[in-house]
DNA sequence: CAAACTCCCTGTTAGC
DNA sequence: TGCTAACAGGGAGTTT
């Protein structure tokens, strides 16, 4: 499941192969996973347009298209199942290619998504999309002070509260548990009553963990649905384990209707 | 305002 | 062995 650092890889890894290429055609398998547009003005649009720009805001990859020196922008999300492969135009199609790019280097971007929850925009501004985003987790501009403060306005669990988009962009339940634990924060613990160094360590445990993911390359989920890098979840998915700072074990809830994992050792309910 | 549901999907897996 | 039901999960939308 493509979170900030997975989509994050993505675009460095396909912007060396894409920026300047040409789009020849695009073939719509699955027109559902287009959003407000219909397949034939989807193809019209892209159809002669060139890769001016990747770049990544949120879990959105955006792409910069430029055509008869009108510039337009594609966006996606990759939501559970979503994954951009690069094939030989030779290739044999995937079983679940909902889109395919032609591009003028004898290549496809093929855009496949197994549970059809990914979704695709075309818009002349990319805000219009993501308008609603919260600040990116990793940049300047979101101060210990700021993050603070945004904090301490909300009164909601703090788990869910960082899967909330519209708060923070671009963390998921993998970096969530992952960041929570450590900084040593209950994933149940309420916002408006974390302290000032709970907050400071919190933001950096954010910042150190995407950091970290995004230099692995992300997290492979193991179950071959996206396979990513090799940055290795300390309670992600470690149901049982030992918790790599006190060796008791990793337990697992059910939060905001997710999985969540944590020690209840380093990860106190209450201060 | 916060939280709990529901829905969207399909591959995997537990249970019979 | 073969079937079915439960489950996972990001986000939008609805209800409590």
């Amino acid at each position: 499941m493509p979170e900030l650092p997975e989509v994050e890889t993505i675009v460095r890894t396909l912007s060396p192969a894409l920026l300047g290429r040409n789009i020849l055609a695009v073939a719509v398998r699955w027109p559902g996973c287009l959003h407000g547009i219909s397949a034939r003005s989807f193809t019209q649009h892209l159809r002669g347009a060139s890769i001016a720009n990747i770049t990544r805001r949120g879990k959105f990859l955006q792409f910069a298209l430029s055509r008869k020196g009108r510039s337009r922008h594609m966006l996606l999300h990759l939501r559970m199942s979503g994954r951009l492969e690069l094939r030989r135009k030779t290739e044999p199609e995937a079983t679940h290619d909902r889109l395919i790019f032609k591009l003028n280097n004898g290549m496809c971007l093929c855009f496949n998504d197994t549970r059809k929850f990914g979704r695709v925009y075309l818009v002349s501004s990319p805000s219009e999309v993501t308008d609603s985003l919260g600040p990116e987790p990793l940049s300047r501009e979101l101060s210990e002070k700021v993050f603070f403060n945004m904090i301490r306005l909300k009164n909601a669990a703090i788990k869910p509260l960082l899967l909330n988009q519209t708060f923070l962009a671009g963390v998921g339940n993998i970096y969530a548990d992952e960041s929570l634990w450590r900084a040593g924060i209950h994933p149940l613990r309420r916002s408006a009553g974390l302290s000032r160094p709970e907050v400071r360590r919190l933001l950096r445990a954010i910042r150190f963990t995407l950091s970290q993911a995004i230099r692995f390359h992300g997290t492979d989920a193991g179950d071959g649905v996206v396979d990513f890098g090799r940055y290795k979840p300390m309670v992600y998915g470690q149901t049982d384990a030992p918790c790599p700072r006190c060796r008791k074990a990793i337990r697992r809830m059910v939060v905001a209707q997710r999985g969540t994992h944590y020690c209840p050792y380093c990860q106190k309910a209450r201060p």
